[in-house]
DNA sequence: CGCGAAAGTTTGCGCGCGTAAAAAAATTGT
DNA sequence: ACAATTTTTTTACGCGCGCAAACTTTCGCG
């Protein structure tokens, strides 16, 4: 408001008594310009109110600070949260940020490539929807625009990928909880949606041999990002028919176990390790609701900070070396035990 | 992929055979050309892979089908999931919504207003902080940019608000609880962040007034969004103190609600109308999660399908009649009870 | 076949800003 | 105070496309 309106930064250089290109430098970088023109732009600043227009300012920019934040489902609340740390992150380091969404379709996730290839971004920061990502797309996207995946791989696809390691996780559940009590079966989805599943579950059977014990794998059935139901479902079919081979869970990860948590409930049947419990369960992710179930769920927990520390720090480097890197860079965090009552 | 790059409309004009300005016509309603020359667009659609800048678009039209949606939170299963509906219904209707979310701070609500101008949306869809908004900045920017509120409602601003009928949540709730048991108590956040609260606290004097009951509020301390967290607090501290007037609790909302359940199950208190059970919990929300809950909650559902449908309607409303609306209005949708075992 | 309307083409400007090159002005050093 | 910088101004073009006016071609129809 203050006082009348500025529509461009033509009307804003003729205010402020300096010439629209060195308005322009001072816009692009504050300390290119000499201190007494600083001093009048800002002066102009302050008694009118203009701001570069977004995106016409990237439109003919050799290099914008736009960058694209894509994630399979927003809904689901692992992903709400690793956004909104790496959006947040992307902010301080003096980026653009736009969230998207792909809804678990993979032609939202196409279409979101080509809306962001338009956005002319400096990088992207992207966790694949997996499984039903269209590769080639993809491929051709990361080839076009540099690109850092996170949470979930594509081999070879993007400048670098940060995520958790699966092996970490599963290999401390699995230990803590052969170490408390018995061996757990892993529970997972028939057809998981995401990559991290397979590497858990490979996990999982090779912690089981090294330990010298059977794996016992149960599928639930279902497709699609509703896990929860989907746990659930298939907890109470296994649960009903009695075809659990032991009493105690790992579920591939904490959306499914609140699913399972929820089937024992509604059986009667108790969770935990204490008196009068029948099973135990453990999972991975630590979701962020995984505190509030009951019982409180066991979990290996991401390191949420550190993989949106350096996925954006990864990302500055792919910028600042000019989009591409050497080699593609795999970092792995491991997972951190949290202890609760569910094992 | 297929042959040659295009790079701009310049260029797909001439391998077309057709003039930019026809291209053009076509790109904005393919049915304003002669079928002849639309079938030659199309033929050349086949052979190169072009699609118009979607910003360049956007810079010059005098109405673009963009259209922004700001949510407070996106974290908040609640939100994500309402969000991700209108994201969708703008798609079907052949928007272009862009997502943000001011992940509960004022200033950020504030940049991405700012953002949103730049836009140059047809209109913009906005679920406001509420208490934290910046009240000023939001007229202003409503002034500006045709603007439908939903969720919650800041009165006097934006072309129509559409949202759910908090009285309708309430009046079912404590009827429900009232009828099959003792009247309850009500929980919430000292200070809640969002103005449904408020007028849930109201609606709940209200009706235990009328059905001639002493109203009871209980206060959980803390702000912020991290309700889960403050809800499990709060409870703990009047479950633990026998503070609590009455044997069932109207939670404010659902994630309050999570946190509550998660109180009684660390202090053992079994929770339900049920043998054994001590305490009946309701909320009102239906939470993505509340379902999956131990036990399930009963809550009063929000209409997500009808507010998000409407929603939208109503936007689509605002900008065929030119961005404005003779009068303000506001549509409230009715909860539907969901009963669950936690009351 | 000729006529008027409909559709397409040409031409040119505009959106709001980045950027490059050359000229002018301000600052610096001595 | 004068040459040697540094900074700013001027001028001009580009980004990718929308839009309007005037003109030309095409189409439908009697």
């Amino acid at each position: 408001m203050k006082f009348s309106k500025i529509k461009n930064m033509e009307e804003f250089a003729a205010v402020s008594g300096i010439s629209r290109p060195t308005v322009s430098k001072y816009f692009n970088d504050p300390s290119s310009v000499r201190d007494s023109t600083r001093a009048r732009i800002e002066a102009a600043l302050e008694r009118y109110d203009y701001r570069p227009n977004l995106f016409a300012v990237n439109q003919n920019r050799r290099l914008t600070k736009n960058v694209g934040i894509v994630v399979p489902y927003l809904a689901d609340p692992f992903f709400a949260e690793i956004a909104r740390r790496i959006e947040q992150r992307c902010i301080a380091a003096g980026l653009r940020p736009t969230l998207y969404s792909a809804h678990g379709q993979q032609a939202l996730e196409n279409d979101i490539l080509d809306a962001l290839r338009d956005l002319r971004p400096a990088g992207v920061l992207m966790a694949p929807l997996g499984r039903a990502s269209d590769r080639s797309q993809v491929e051709r996207f990361c080839r076009d625009v540099p690109t850092v995946l996170f949470d979930s791989n594509i081999e070879g696809i993007g400048e670098a990928f940060v995520g958790s390691d699966n092996f970490s996780f599963v290999s401390q559940t699995v230990e803590y909880l052969t170490r408390t009590g018995e061996p757990p079966a892993f529970f997972e989805m028939r057809i998981p949606a995401n990559p991290n599943a397979n590497k858990r579950r490979l996990a999982y059977i090779k912690m089981m041999d090294r330990l010298g014990f059977e794996p016992h794998i149960v599928k639930a059935e279902g497709e699609g990002w509703a896990f929860e139901d989907i746990g659930r479902r298939g907890a109470l079919k296994v649960l009903q028919d009695g075809s659990l081979p032991t009493n105690s869970i790992l579920c591939s990860n904490d959306r499914l176990a609140i699913g399972f948590l929820s089937a024992c409930y509604a059986l009667g049947i108790n969770v935990g390790s204490g008196e009068g419990c029948a099973i135990r369960v453990a999972s991975n992710d630590d979701h962020p609701f995984s505190k509030f179930t009951c019982p409180p769920l066991t979990t290996a927990a991401h390191d949420y900070d550190s993989v949106a520390n350096r996925s954006v720090e990864t990302l500055l480097e792919v910028i600042e070396s000019g989009g591409r890197l050497a080699t593609r860079t795999e970092t792995l965090f491991p997972a951190k035990m949290i202890l609760r009552e569910s094992a």
